[in-house]
DNA sequence: GATGAATGAGAATTCATTCAT
DNA sequence: CATGAATGAATTCTCATTCAT
């Protein structure tokens, strides 16, 4: 990935706008947007505040260059799985839903969703960006893996539209939770946090009794 | 609700907090805690800015009204139902949650959930005091409804704790959502609305056929 | 002028644009208008940076209002001159002119040409307004007055567009240096302020001369 | 003046400090001193900004090597000049102020003038040199001129002082003029433009009517 | 109580200047 | 010599908070 033979300016220079949109990120999912100071993300950067805008031209920029930086290397992965496991929409749906949450809702990229649904009011190009770029690609996903199950005669025939939203909705939230009110771990209690250990199981439980058309606990 | 032999001049004076708590309500989930300045606030209110500190020794004790006064009347209802419809667990749990969509997450308090979100992090004494106050005790009241359900042999045995999450859930991401994105409705496409005509219809018969020890469809 | 039953502050308040307004504009006529510092305006003027922002919505609304504040009392006496003295437009033009320079060269607001040739390319729409409601409407009063002459006879068929800038430049020239290189006085010499004792008498002499059809000089 | 034996190298390297302060001149009369970026600068001239380093100081050692390049060439012409037609004043005062107006007013160059206008006050040592290395040298040139004639008994024996003022002003105004009202063609009408066609042929009409002893004219 | 003018600390942004490469 | 990435002081503008009226 290095290559040594590039003077450690031109380096650096490659990797910043990457250093700093890592560190606006970090910053924008703790304290939010508004509150964030260039200041604090130049420090974080360990650069210094005019540096910031040799990337960017303003702070909004950086929003913008945050949700792209933070989401290119997200949808690969994702899609490209949809043709894998075609046979067992089950697994594929589950594997899916388990890859979201393990490359995404998890890891500090979950706080990107709390941010844009904290800030797409103030910020409509931005969420709208956002909303074409990430959202639609992924409940497109969601969808046409159901949309399988459906045609294989294995998921129930529902309305898509509404089910990949029940489905994707629960771990949606669970990001969400965890990176605002689950957050500020002093002051609340620690019930704030929801994920109880037996969550996923239970979760899946529920989805797919849901959404089978033969549960296996029914079934036997 | 109004007391009509007071003098007008101190009726209005009780009345102020609420009246100042609503117009701050109103512009926290229209454009965040953050951008809404406290002329505007003010404005709306038809007072003056100073007035504001008559009643609130800063913005933040504002936001924390703003929490109070628009969870005092919400949950008297919920906790009220609780007492009737014992012996049919179904229809109390769909009763209880139609009943927070309609008084909340369809109405302006759903935009309460989506300003916690965004702000914990930054007002974390706020955030445990709605979390004690209103999250705590919303769950706990799921909690017991579908408790009453298993204890009756209605609903399956499973983990509780985890099932009020995924129950509730799907509603409340749907109310965040139609506050936060849904909102900026020039910029995001229609698609962004993620509510469709069969939403509510679908959900039930999920959630009824994951809980439901005997689901109508199966048992047949 | 003074309204003495007006509460303090409310006298202030009205008169505060005004004093504002002086304020910057002394300042930008001594370092211009990009090398002034709202702080200094305020200062000078005796209130805090955002008592400005009270008043002027930026920086350039204030230079738009420093013009129009300071030549609102300029051309009243100005053009109601013109219907005076009709049949001496010989002493017409000349008192014209020498009121120019009383009210308007010789004193601060002579500034204001300064400001707005050096700042015409940056602010084109400042620069259009102070040319339409300055500029134009003073050369037109002067070509009314050279117009009458030439009608009556007493001065020489030319030019009137070029007549009145010939007869103006030398005044407005004047005004403009003695705004600019003039004024570093330390560090140019004496020789740089250019206004001899005899000037306005060898000025009018030169554009009596030059207008009138017989010049009292030859016609004796 | 391309010296064909020096290695382009060299050559380049003694020419780099006029390309330099060319291209900073004609952004200085562009957008005016403080509001032209010296990245701009470098731009213009085909370097990095860090290469205007090599060569100046400062941007104020910037600002005072563009008045001393621009006025090199300039000066030679004009006083040469002096030493012909002493035997007609008359034509040489016009054919002086002609070429000032061919090779400065009319130029890129006359935009000095009102950059030395404009930061006069803030640059008073660069005014103090400008002052000294070009107006005072005009001055006394055209002064010169006008004293030969008056001494040739060609021209009336006012205060010469004056005289060359305002023989001057009216052309170095328009210059003035020019280069910044007139500049900013898109908001300000035509009209600001004060050019008429037969400005010069009015100019000299009404300059050496008054001057003469004995103008055509009235000597008939 | 109510007002709204005034404040000033704080945040985003710009740009002349430096210096490692 | 030349570069251009990095710096940080300086500047405009915002807005929660105060307080004289």
């Amino acid at each position: 990935m290095i290559e040594p033979d590039l003077p450690r300016r031109q380096r650096r220079k490659e990797a910043r706008p990457a250093e700093l949109a890592a560190a606006a990120l970090s910053l924008f999912i703790e304290k939010g947007f508004a509150a964030t100071r260039l200041d604090e993300v130049a420090a974080r950067a360990g650069v210094s505040k005019g540096t910031l805008y040799l990337y960017f031209d303003s702070k909004e920029a950086l929003f913008r260059a945050v949700i792209e930086e933070g989401l290119v290397p997200l949808f690969e992965q994702m899609e490209a799985k949809l043709d894998t496991l075609k046979d067992d929409p089950e697994r594929l749906l589950k594997e899916i839903l388990l890859d979201w949450w393990t490359h995404v809702g998890a890891t500090e990229l979950g706080g990107i969703s709390k941010l844009i649904i904290s800030e797409a009011r103030n910020f409509p190009e931005v969420a709208a960006y956002h909303n074409e770029a990430v959202i639609q690609r992924w409940m497109s996903l969601l969808g046409k893996v159901i949309q399988t199950g459906v045609e294989q005669g294995v998921f129930r025939a529902l309305d898509v539209e509404t089910l990949r939203q029940l489905v994707f909705f629960p771990l949606l939230m669970l990001s969400v939770w965890k990176h605002s009110i689950a957050g500020c771990a002093a002051a609340c209690s620690a019930a704030a946090n929801p994920i109880s250990p037996t969550y996923f199981d239970t979760y899946f439980d529920m989805i797919f009794r849901g959404l089978l058309v033969a549960p296996p606990e029914l079934s036997a």
